[in-house]
DNA sequence: CTTGACCTTACAGTTGGTGGAAGGATTACC
DNA sequence: GGTAATCCTTCCACCAACTGTAAGGTCAAG
């Protein structure tokens, strides 16, 4: 198979297939050509870390819960341990994200949205720390 | 004064504030030794940015809240609308990652994470996408 | 025999900074 | 006045995880 034969199976775009290569996590065989000649093997490896960045494992997780698929004699603790380590991060970024977003939707819902120039958005951003958003937050000026 | 009292008086790392300076974010005066000479105002407008950037706008938007900031004769509408903007790829990225967040709890819910080698979260990753966590959100075998 | 689709490498750019080296300026202290 | 510590300067390289582009080689169809 060339490379965009298994560009289209696996869904991976040519370019990061080659990338794939570049950092070792591929590594298929080359015709007389100096084209690429992936095997079965390779699409599924392929097909596996499509699938595990879409979710959201970094490279360096691919690379770990690769070597584990690869390793019949693997503990899936230490499988468990990669996900929920990756679970963790995914729901700190979740919280981190959920806070801006009620922070943001207070700013929104003050803002007339007019012609007007008068803004509470600009007023929050530029007002210091201690000031900043706690108004919205609790309006009776006990610090937050 | 000198960059150091507006890392501290800002919250920003030296190194961010000479970036910002180097990407058109501000631009302070200049010693006769070389060193910056950062007015109030420039202090302000880098508590702005820091509070800009917590909030997850990127530089783009903040140089765009920037001119509105400065701009008194500003609708206080195209501060929202990029405002609501961001919201919206907020709610986007929060969205995707309950999504992963789901997958990988039904995942590590289902692997026993023991010191045996049999591990449902490495056969969800390396099948095939028709079958891919499908079986763990319906388990009739209907196409999801 | 040429056109077009495919493949190759190599280098630059993306975002938003961070780290470090090499060297000049200033301040503190003896 | 010397010197050590702390600032400050610029410049270049690096992080993730690709993506874009240029310049060129290969192959199958008509």
């Amino acid at each position: 198979m060339n490379i965009g034969d298994v560009a289209r199976l696996s869904g991976l775009p040519a370019k990061t297939i080659r990338y794939y290569e570049d950092i070792g996590l591929v590594d298929p065989l080359r015709s007389s050509n100096g084209y690429r000649a992936f095997r079965e093997n390779d699409l599924h490896k392929l097909a596996f870390l499509g699938r595990a960045r879409s979710l959201g494992f970094t490279i360096d997780d691919c690379r770990s819960l690769m070597r584990l698929y690869e390793d019949h004699e693997r503990a899936s603790a230490d499988v468990k341990r990669i996900v929920l380590e990756h679970l963790g991060r995914i729901d700190q970024k979740i919280e981190e994200l959920s806070e801006m977003r009620a922070t943001l939707a207070h700013l929104a819902e003050a803002c007339a949205g007019d012609h007007r120039p008068d803004c509470p958005i600009l007023a929050d951003l530029a007002a210091d720390p201690e000031t900043a958003s706690g108004h919205l937050k609790n309006d009776d000026g006990r610090p937050t």
